[in-house]
DNA sequence: TTGGCTGCAAATATTTTGCACTGGC
DNA sequence: GCCAGTGCAAAATATTTGCAGCCAA
């Protein structure tokens, strides 16, 4: 999918959700609709502040913790880069994350949803989600030392 | 292993590196060596302070951070239950958590180690560890709706 | 004896909450 | 016009740092 369809899509299911459609939100819901951005709720409040100077950040929290209620954006925790969000991919997927620069890629892993149901068969948990993290040093990185 | 085998291994392990081994710093690790405990900073501070009262949350940190270091202690990052420990087994091993009342259940899936040694050839990354967790409802919690 | 460890307090950092005002629908 | 959303400030959390005194080795 393209980011610029995944944002129509985006700001269709917050209006069918009746929310309202806020110049601040439609920034937000642009960059969050990127492709492998994972931005962090810093660079979210940077990027909005250009257009809209006066914005708080407890109004990003705010509407981040609303699209992550409606499923529509993914929080990765991640302990050496902060917590991560990601719109345009809002489900499980495997992250590599350079634990120097704080790179992010994606990646994807099959086996896991079949482990998951085994793992719910096995334990009698419900299980509704995952998170696969790996860490370690991007190629730039790793050159320097 | 039994926990109280890798109590005295962990108290080995301290002192071969040169660090002094309190009274207080036992009591934690006792904590820590104990199988499926899983306890956070806050659950370690009570327990500690049932020997020291005056024992402070700095130090607990202080001595988390020495343990994490010396790989000693796996930190897990849990967004729903916080950061928790575990000095039992302290390298990369599957989670299950209870999202309603934090209980933790450990796992284990091989065909991941495989896996990231796919990603590291594919991506270039050195990968040092990974953390995967499967997030839902214990079958307690369950059953209370 | 002594340098690492402890504990107190203060500084930081992060996220949440309350509330009056504003503006999207 | 209504009420969800915004923005400011303050509060609540969580973690780190500095330093004087203590004690395990």
């Amino acid at each position: 999918m393209d980011p610029d369809e995944r944002l129509e899509q985006m700001t269709r299911v917050l209006r069918e959700q009746g929310c309202r459609l806020t110049p601040q939100r439609l920034v937000m819901l642009k960059i969050l609709a990127q492709k492998a951005l994972h931005p962090n709720i810093e660079q979210i409040f940077e990027r909005i502040k250009t257009d809209f100077p006066t914005t708080s950040l407890a109004t990003i929290y705010k509407t981040l913790s609303l699209l992550k209620d409606m499923g529509e954006v993914l929080e990765l925790n991640f302990p050496h880069a902060g917590n991560r969000y990601d719109g345009y991919q809002p489900y499980p997927h495997p992250h590599v994350v350079c634990t120097r620069c704080g790179q992010i890629l994606d990646s994807e892993f099959p086996a896991i949803a079949e482990f998951s149901q085994e793992l719910a068969k096995e334990t009698g948990y419900e299980i509704t989600h995952h998170q696969l993290t790996f860490f370690g040093l991007c190629p730039k990185c790793r050159r320097q030392g």
